[in-house]
DNA sequence: TTACTGCGGATTTTCGAAATAATCAAACCT
DNA sequence: AGGTTTGATTATTTCGAAAATCCGCAGTAA
């Protein structure tokens, strides 16, 4: 009926705060880019109001820094800051996997199944270049959740997601330049295995390994693509903190 | 010159923000109430977008929760949520001291003296009822920052400040109740000499203590104002996740 | 009585223009 | 010539009204 026809319940500032996130993480905003709101108007067709929602709440999620009154930026991306940001998922998820080994009932154990297989199928389905999928990125995103939903912690679930999502924008700068990524649903399964078998350390060690093995595959073959040192062009002071 | 002087680089939506944050860490803004726009409005004479701009900010520290399109409600609080809030500051306390020992270096070390100092003098000044001020408040969150800023991850940093301000809304409805806290600023003596000592075993404990002593403390004293159980009127279920 | 439907008031969300602040460059003084 | 101030331009922040949405209630039918 109206000229949009948004999936109901949605707002638009939620609708483009989905869109920019996603342009975010594939970087067809590139990190350091000025964010101009006149720009910004015409590629999502909204008004000022509208985008500085989105902008602010994606702030929140650390994708989008804001400078004081000068207005906003993507998130830079640095070396330094994908080692922090792998050093602290690492504390968060061991944590998750422990409390949920702890925690979990029967329904969250066949949840997880559920989600290893919905996403096993579809990386069959898809073939060679899965990595690539956006679809496929959401089921991998809801297997990894599966697994430690059953810690019942939302600040540590709402944490852990942050960082997830961080950390996804630096795979999707590696997936683009590395045709085939590692084997990684040998991976997954393992862990779902450990996990559900309540092999608390052995659980922990593997997804240690898993995320610091991808963040290593992203040096490997993305990390030129940051803009820290080197040429000194782009370069930003890191604040330590900005504690206010 | 004109009706509202900022202090230059200050925005005004920053400015709400701030005021709201404390009022609702004071508890002026009672948990669970629901924020309308108008009434709010005129309490902090701002137009709506620059509410909105606030509110956006707040969800994100987690002091307000948005209810999809139905508006804006202060965080409700409850002795789940207290005890989860607890568990993880723990964990990442910990491990933020942790990093700090082995980083830090003779200027962090004289920072945690000058804060200490600070936060001490104030306390004697103010004699008893010190815990009510907010200035000493401001000294007290810039004492702890001090112990752990030297951890270097800006991750860390940026969860464990979000989880020291939800915490500080709960030690206020205790502080409310209790004229004498208990002998916090022997604590913290204690704590920082652990820290300087580089002493990472015993002033991880310290600090775990520090913290769970004060909740246990807030318990006893002040969860008749949970919204939680007990009577079940204004109960709500805690959905585990929002996962989007 | 109970469930469904459509109206009216209240509230939130969105919009685009007006006010405010920052940036850049040319002209001015030292 | 080097550095500083001034003024024009651009970009962001704030405003209040207009559009969209939600909530309660009355009226109707089963």
């Amino acid at each position: 009926m109206s000229t949009t026809l948004r999936p109901a319940g949605e707002t638009r500032a939620g609708d483009v705060l989905a869109r920019m996130r996603s342009d975010i993480i594939s970087c067809a905003l590139k990190p350091g880019t000025k964010l101009r709101f006149e720009t910004l108007k015409e590629m999502y067709e909204v008004s000022f109001s509208t985008l500085r929602e989105a902008l602010s709440r994606l702030v929140a999620e650390g994708l989008v820094v804001a400078e004081g009154q000068r207005g906003f930026l993507v998130a830079p991306v640095s070396l330094f800051d994908l080692n922090d940001l792998t050093d602290v998922r690492v504390l968060i998820e061991r944590q998750c996997i422990k409390l949920a080994i702890e925690r979990g009932d029967d329904r969250w154990e066949a949840d997880i199944m559920a989600n290893f297989h919905r996403m096993d199928r579809l990386q069959s389905r898809l073939g060679a270049s899965y990595y690539l999928s956006d679809d496929w990125a959401a089921l991998h995103s809801a297997f990894h959740l599966s697994l430690v939903v059953a810690c019942g912690s939302p600040n540590l679930l709402e944490f852990r997601q942050k960082l997830f999502e961080r950390a996804h924008r630096y795979r999707r700068m590696s997936s683009q330049f590395r045709p085939q990524w590692r084997a990684k649903d040998v991976e997954h399964k393992m862990i779902m295995d450990r996990v559900i078998a309540r092999d608390t350390a052995t659980a922990q060690d593997l997804i240690e390994r898993h995320i610091r093995e991808t963040t290593e595959n992203v040096i490997a073959h993305a990390s030129h693509l940051f803009a820290q040192g080197g040429s000194g062009e782009s370069f930003k002071r890191t604040d330590p903190v900005a504690a206010e």
